[in-house]
RNA sequence: GCCCCGGUAGUGUAGCGGCCUAUCAUGCGGGCCUGUCGAGCCCGCGACUCGGGUUCAAAUCCCGACCGGGGCGCCA
């Protein structure tokens, strides 16, 4: 269709046009989001938005309209349109895009309390039928259909919360940070080397060199200890390249990391994460109440202080139980000491002091034991983060890269910045999609993922 | 990387050698209905992942491919 617009200058550097070139004539500046309609108005209002359903009764049809703030019926009468509009507009197809200009109408038989009377309406985009799956059906849908059709699947209300909360919970978590004198950062995810060892790296060709996607930001977020800004944080994609294909693992995912200067021992990143947590749970459960309603959740923070238990104490734990673990935890492990706690009354706790052969070489190690600075945030059960004292004297760090068979001059980049004043410092690592997947207690971190990469799944 | 399990209408399933012209629900199409809200009722539409094999006979058994699910290891 040809362009209908009328420009309208405005000032030198700004013009908008004041209809819409495609020729709709529900002017959709005026649009109100269904949340934001006052229903003691009988006013005209135009709401836009996807039809979920249309209940035919005859004469009489409801069509029920969704939009980011919820479902809003619309109240066909075959009388008062006219045969003709009330066929066309009942037999939309569902998840359609419709725009409605109508009145406004208290009503007692609707649950949010009034209808809009369709005066005038428009077909914004038809979709085809048969859906690739249903957004409200009673019918099951399977993850991987879903995540096939994830821009369908998140038109489920359900779907949406976690997304609501995830946010929610995000940025609680930066505020709690930018407080506590946070800076936040971006660093690199493409890399030369691959650093930490352990996780396996993809590996990609940067103008003919052998690159590797971030699996960490691990020795960048050191190396800014380095330079006076004392506290920073990231929020953004790691990368690992591993063969995992459970419920808990994805290759991408990502990865809340702090780093502090200044700490007095690894208990002062603890007391952090605590407090990072707490918040981010509280603002879930304060301001995403109506969303953990729709997952039918009921949150709650974990009990604190988080308890801090010695890996070796975790071991007698266990032991108690008839489970025998060596340097680490194992799966199940983990989940009967989850068992063990939640009877205690304890979501969140704290494993320190691992043995250092089984940790990286930037963690301290606790002098003269086997153990190190280290800790590991259990959440019911599962890891939700790793962190601890770090390192700062660059020839017992070098030794310490030596130990792990490493090359301290692969890390020239890195181990500079030691050479040069170094505070010393801690930090952790928070998956956030295992945050969100313990919290709200979904069965699959796919779920926490807007769109997913795993082991097969590389689209969308 | 290892170990189990599975692929049937658009979606979710039942069937597991002949009773299959394949069950049920949802969906889609049509019909009735002016207060529905998981609307209801009636009629109709729509499927055995692909390739090879066994057998008189394969959705069903065997082999392979592709796709998917769960667990372990590893990790966040």
């Amino acid at each position: 269709m040809e362009w209908q617009g009328v420009i309208k200058e405005i000032g030198p550097y700004l013009y908008i046009s004041d209809e819409f070139p495609h020729g709709v004539s529900v002017n959709l500046k005026e649009r109100k989001r269904s949340d934001d309609i006052d229903p003691e108005t009988d006013e005209e209002v135009i709401v836009a938005g996807w039809v979920q359903t249309i209940r035919k009764k005859g004469k009489i049809a409801f069509i029920l309209l969704r939009d980011r703030g919820g479902v809003v019926q619309v109240t066909a009468l075959k009388n008062e349109m006219g045969e003709e509009d009330y066929g066309r507009l009942t037999k939309v197809q569902r998840e359609s895009v419709i725009a409605v200009r109508g009145k406004v109408q208290k009503s007692e038989y609707v649950k949010r309390g009034f209808e809009i009377l369709p005066i005038e309406w428009e077909l914004l985009n038809e979709a085809d039928a048969p859906l690739p799956m249903g957004v409200v059906d009673k019918v099951n849908v399977e993850l991987d259909t879903r995540l096939d059709n994830r821009f369908m699947d998140l038109r489920r209300e359900e779907v949406m919360a976690i997304f609501a909360l995830k946010s929610t919970m995000l940025s609680a978590i930066r505020n709690n940070l930018e407080e506590k004198g946070f800076l936040e950062v971006q660093t690199p995810k493409i890399l030369k080397a691959g650093a930490e060892g352990g996780a396996t790296l993809f590996k990609l060709d940067y103008f003919g060199e052998n690159a590797y996607l971030a699996q960490s930001p691990q020795l960048f977020k050191q190396i800014l200890m380095s330079t006076g800004l004392e506290r920073v944080y990231e929020i953004a994609p790691a990368f690992r390249a591993e063969l995992s294909d459970t419920t808990r693992h994805l290759s991408e995912f990502t990865s809340l990391d702090f780093e502090m200067s200044f700490i007095e021992s690894q208990d002062d990143v603890m007391d952090a994460v605590e407090e990072m947590l707490d918040s981010a749970i509280k603002a879930a459960i304060e301001d995403g109440e109506k969303y953990l309603e729709i997952l039918g959740i009921e949150l709650k923070a974990p009990k604190r202080p988080y308890p801090r238990i010695s890996f070796e104490e975790a071991k007698k734990m266990l032991a108690e139980k008839g489970k025998q673990v060596e340097n680490d935890l194992d799966t199940e492990g983990e989940k009967i000491l989850g068992e063990i706690m939640a009877e205690k009354g304890y979501d969140a706790y704290f494993v320190v002091e691992y043995p250092e052969e089984e940790k990286p070489f930037y963690i301290m190690e606790k002098d003269g034991t086997p153990w190190s600075y280290s800790f590991d945030l259990e959440f019911r059960g599962q890891e939700l983060a790793s962190g601890g004292q770090r390192e700062h004297r660059p020839d017992v760090l070098e030794e310490r890269m030596r130990k792990k068979g490493l090359d301290p001059s692969d890390f020239e980049f890195y181990l500079k910045a030691f050479k040069y004043g170094m505070p010393p410092h801690g930090g952790v690592g928070i998956g956030v999609e295992r945050l969100i997947q313990k919290a709200l207690r979904l069965e699959n971190v796919r779920e926490t993922t807007i769109f997913p990469r795993d082991r097969f799944r590389l689209v969308p």
